[in-house]
DNA sequence: CAGTATTACTAGATTGTCTAGTTATCAGCT
DNA sequence: AGCTGATAACTAGACAATCTAGTAATACTG
């Protein structure tokens, strides 16, 4: 940072004293953020469940409603976690009555799982009324603004998602020599 | 939703074959959120660390550069953990390095956690490239772009925040006489 | 029809979290 | 000053969710 005084940091847009809008911007994104995560961490306990099981369940009633049902193995895969997890994860969600197992049409190994009514209640009364929210408030961009925010928000993505980046070691020793004085160590 | 079908679903927006621009954005803001947590994952692989390890290591960073120290207690706060956890977390990050206790200048209980030169360099190089991507492309907005975008993200913000709900049994059993058939029961 | 791949599951170990209880220190009251 | 209750960090023991490795049943392929 403090090798590029001209372009990110260290001088002040001073008259009235606010920030570069690109900063707000960012410091906005990083806003909403913490309040999705907090959101998060507030459905997962009204619903008694952990991440991973709430996030099943969302991937579940999608697909459920795109009329293409998973089996344990797109969910494993979908979630990041081992067919091993996925086994304990769906054996936790039937115990609890939010999924069921169905014997896959074709396939006499698969297995095709499925959302309750039950489930489908309960996230759509967690959520549903959020999502209005957003809504109405999406709704309230002009089409140009509507451009402007999602061309912004694919960038964003772009962004963050390049990942062609040496390897850790290299990267920190880097850095160790641009920086040979902080106190801490 | 089917009960609105002048507001939200339901018609096409058909000459070009475009959804309604609503609707593009809050899908461009969860491509944004799954490419995000995505890079948390790989973050998190690379530097060896549970997630709360790096979100702790980031709050510290961050205010060892506003020259306001955290102590264990506000770092169990900040993450959401129990105290015996920060505990654990501190002994995991002392013991890999990347942080260490300092007695508090004025509490002899107290302590005050600074994260190490080390740390720095990892988080640095790790989400240095990023950040510098991200700010290249804040500052492509216009000011008026900015504003527009960052009303937007506040206005997300506050509509994921809102969590004045009824209990979750009334609002499941509401769904329930709402919607008796789905088939999954 | 035989051999390999794939699906879901099981067993055992590891990890991160929690609650409850301990020790040292601080701040207020008499 | 000398107690007394509150607070900070830590310790012990248990629990939940994950992982790796391996198993049984079924599907595909030559």
């Amino acid at each position: 940072m403090s090798a590029h005084p001209t372009t990110s940091s260290g001088y002040w847009y001073a008259a009235d004293g606010e920030r570069p809008p690109a900063l707000q911007v960012l410091e906005a994104l990083r806003a909403y953020r913490t309040a999705e995560s907090a959101m998060r961490l507030r459905t997962r306990e009204s619903m008694g469940m952990g991440e991973k099981d709430v996030l099943a369940l969302r991937y579940l009633l999608e697909a459920d409603r795109a009329g293409t049902p998973l089996s344990p193995r797109d969910l494993a895969s979908k979630l990041g976690i081992s067919s091993a997890s996925t086994t304990t994860l769906l054996d936790r969600l039937s115990r609890s009555g939010h999924v069921a197992r169905r014997p896959h049409p074709t396939d006499r190994r698969a297995l095709v799982i499925v959302a309750t009514e039950e489930a489908d209640c309960e996230v759509r009364s967690t959520l549903g009324a959020m999502h209005e929210r957003m809504m109405r408030a999406a709704r309230e961009l002009s089409a140009e603004e509507a451009a402007t925010v999602t061309a912004f928000l694919h960038a964003m993505a772009e962004a963050v998602e390049a990942a062609d980046e040496p390897q850790l070691e290299e990267r920190v020793e880097d850095c160790r020599q641009a920086a040979p004085d902080h106190g801490a160590a």
